[in-house]
DNA sequence: CTGAAAGCGCTAACAC
DNA sequence: GTGTTAGCGCTTTCAG
């Protein structure tokens, strides 16, 4: 059995009332009481119940990342991971206390974001992976609980936002292509109503019509931002294309790119020889691919770290929710060619 | 403000004990009682207050996955993303709270896994990330809140682990790289003191001998499992040995086997032409590499899922505490050359 | 079958 | 400065 309060005011001889004074740093303490208490305390080997102090004060040190989708999907994985280094960074450096819980569209239709928050008493969170066809995408903004979103602009008073400027980073990355010579060059499209692809888009069309070219809308390929579509679309794509009426693919995400990659190895090409691609998240597996996949890193730890530290300050409410755009940086490697 | 069960048991016209059995399915209450409840509490979006819960009843549906130095490393970006998923599935599926909290050496020290138990009312952890450095390494032993650890036997009546079978798989390796015509192997190692490492390197000198191999003190190569080590110990090696002296490498881990691969390319060498490497873990960035790894896949989301399973029936006292040893599975890709 | 009441371990007024 | 006490929202005896 843990030692509580109790046994430490029992053993100090004093109340709980001054032990956790102590415990909780009071100024309204004599010195020596603190000392003693915590002395004792630490004999005892005694720790706060923090289920007990959370139900007891409605505190805002206690915070949360919310990822739905996390047991569906496979394709970010490492995008999941850093973004939780991320925000665990930040809870650690500002002592608070964070949990993680994983949802998906189903437990979103079951409870919404506030019922969630009021279930595990925590101030706010952090939002990984709506989709807009969740219920979250619509009821988010309402809510009363802080919460920052990564990625996705749900709009409403407490509902901050982490993102890149998506369309400049593509634009950069597309014009990255026509630098290197490129002119045919093909789009491959993560999920259709995905604000992140919409937003993609936009960017790669800008930098397209900006260096006259035209865009045309059969060189669009559409997938679901699985690597398993993109092996199958890329073989469709030629079914419906010359060999050489395209000489790079222009990717929405990391995964897709080695998708298409290992599509057109398969397929007896070589790259970036035959064909060039790029990708875009960042991911480090792109580090290691044959060749090296041209990207631009999304720098996702840090995301999650901004994200975290918007939470906090809005619940201390020393900033209000925005939408805050992180840069991202052109990874330029091997695998496009310069023609 | 949320509607607590006080509310509920007001608005239908009961007492809040009554309430209380109907939203746990108690089977003292009438169904029709029950029934009017349930209506009620879900018109008023009732959401019982975990918290509260947890505190009033200590119930044995609460547990936790605790990483240790997961902040800190960075080898391992995909396995506690697996582990996670493994264990996330369990929960999810059986209908288990579960939470994860990052520690490290130093909160180790502050306090003991049963504090840490206590302090957030769980009833159980799956351990991971333990150095044998670690405080918990000795300590966890006398426990009497029961855990499962992954990959590192403590000993204790209460602690579980759940491992492959790093010896045989490691010989199965190396016998693999003896079928394809190999007898000069380097072994690349991981941190010294690490249980894993020595296992494997048992499994690695026993199929050398039973092959009539002489096992060689400066083949062995020793490094702390990080990728940037590999480079720096591969170039070391060739300094002390000819070019012609190895054949293959024989990595502890994935991301060992792309920094040897790394290197080698980095020093003019064609793999798997020059050289073979293989590694060992199963991360699924071995799959993208050029040449594909061959590897050991340790199965790392079942190794979470059983070792949820295994301190939930520990939990419940339907198993003891036990070493579970999971299958692991070869992965023979493109780098290995035949002899 | 249901209500009343005593906690779970802690915080935060309010007294003194 | 420190003790006392009323909760936080729930579970779980114990009566009836």
């Amino acid at each position: 059995m843990p030692s509580t309060i109790q046994d430490v005011a029992r053993a100090a001889g004093v109340s709980v009332g001054t032990v956790s004074r102590a415990m909780n740093d009071y100024p309204d303490i004599s010195e020596k009481t603190r000392e003693k208490i915590l002395r004792i305390a630490h004999e005892l080997g005694y720790r706060p119940n923090l289920v007990a102090k959370s139900l007891s004060s409605k505190n805002f040190r206690e915070i949360a990342l919310v990822l739905s989708g996390f047991l569906e999907d496979v394709m970010f994985n490492d995008f999941e991971t850093m973004l939780m280094k991320g925000c665990y960074q930040f809870a650690f450096e500002h002592d608070l206390d964070i949990s993680m819980y994983v949802i998906n569209s189903k437990i979103q239709e079951e409870k919404t974001f506030e019922q969630l928050c009021y279930e595990h008493n925590i101030a706010g969170a952090v939002l990984f992976g709506l989709k807009s066809t969740d219920p979250y995408f619509k009821t988010l903004a309402q809510s009363r609980k802080p919460c920052v979103t990564i990625d996705v602009e749900v709009g409403g008073a407490c509902v901050g936002n982490v993102t890149n400027d998506h369309a400049a980073a593509f634009d950069e990355l597309t014009q990255y292509l026509i630098d290197q010579g490129h002119r045919k060059i093909a789009i491959v499209c993560g999920r259709k109503n995905a604000t992140v692809t919409s937003e993609r888009l936009e960017g790669a069309v800008r930098a397209m019509k900006r260096n006259g070219l035209e865009f045309q809308e059969d060189f669009i390929i559409q997938t679901n931002f699985l690597k398993e579509e993109a092996t199958e679309v890329v073989k469709q794509f030629f079914e419906g294309h010359s060999p050489d009426s395209v000489t790079a693919f222009l990717c929405m995400s990391d995964m897709l790119a080695i998708g298409v990659s290992e599509s057109l190895k398969k397929m007896g090409y070589s790259l970036p020889d035959d064909y060039s691609v790029v990708g875009y998240d960042g991911l480090y597996v792109t580090d290691y691919t044959e060749p090296r996949i041209t990207t631009v890193d999304q720098n996702i730890k840090e995301k999650g770290y901004e994200a975290a530290s918007l939470l906090f300050d809005m619940i201390c409410g020393t900033r209000t929710a925005q939408n805050l755009i992180l840069p991202h940086k052109l990874e330029i490697r091997d695998s496009v060619k310069k023609l």
